[in-house]
DNA sequence: TGCCAGGCCCTCTTTAGGGCCTT
């Protein structure tokens, strides 16, 4: 991704695992990157129309109180779908986001026509000596400050946000790659482990 | 504090199994 890119990174607080076994998304996160610099933010709860279970209430802090007065998931969207426009995406874990992201808008027969890359695949790639690869890992590895309140859309997608323009700042530092475009990243989360490095040298 | 699904990725692999990640 050239810093020059627009590029969302975004998250997703849902009732479990699984769109394709009725689980719904209850609050969507995002933040705009531009020149390397956050320029726009976006969140907000919305209502599946349900209940949500007591593990969801205490992982994330949204209690179903919250979700009451929220708009339905289907008005969130909408207006998501425009702060998103036809930007590339970013997430954590991104096969998960992508799902949630694709059934919601199916919902509101909209498509998105950006692609997605996962921050998680390219850090097991550029901080393979991270403890593990969790988010919240990631952060404390990589020294970033935060105050804990992980597992919120907006504060997900704005640490996701810090560990990629610092994976870009790495790839800088390690390969020279000032300016890696949005389809080099893309191609380097296929790329095996063992790989990348020689993978970036040879992009020069 | 967990389960569901699904893709990635490693290995005691490829005619497979299990851990990692996301909520």
């Amino acid at each position: 991704m050239s810093r020059a890119d627009t590029v969302v990174v975004l998250d997703f607080e849902t009732t479990g695992l699984s769109p394709g076994m009725g689980d719904r998304a209850i609050e969507i996160g995002a933040v705009r990157i531009e020149n390397g610099e956050v320029t726009g933010r976006f969140q907000e709860l919305m209502n599946p129309g349900r209940r949500i279970d007591p593990f969801i209430e205490g992982y994330t802090g949204i209690t179903n109180e919250m979700l009451v007065t929220a708009d339905p998931c289907e008005v969130v969207m909408e207006r998501f779908f425009d702060f998103m426009g036809s930007s590339n995406l970013v997430a954590h874990n991104a096969s998960f986001d992508q799902r949630f992201l694709d059934a919601e808008l199916a919902r509101i027969s909209q498509r998105r026509s950006g692609d997605f890359t996962c921050s998680m695949l390219l850090a097991r790639r550029i901080f393979q000596d991270a403890p593990n690869h969790r988010l919240s890992c990631l952060v404390d590895y990589a020294g970033i400050p935060t105050d804990g309140t992980f597992h919120r859309a907006l504060y997900d997608s704005e640490m996701t946000a810090k560990i990629w323009l610092r994976m870009l700042d790495t790839i800088g530092d390690r390969h020279g790659i000032f300016d890696a475009p949005f389809a080099l990243m893309q191609k380097l989360c296929k790329t095996p482990k063992k790989s990348v490095h020689t993978f970036l040298a040879a992009y020069l």
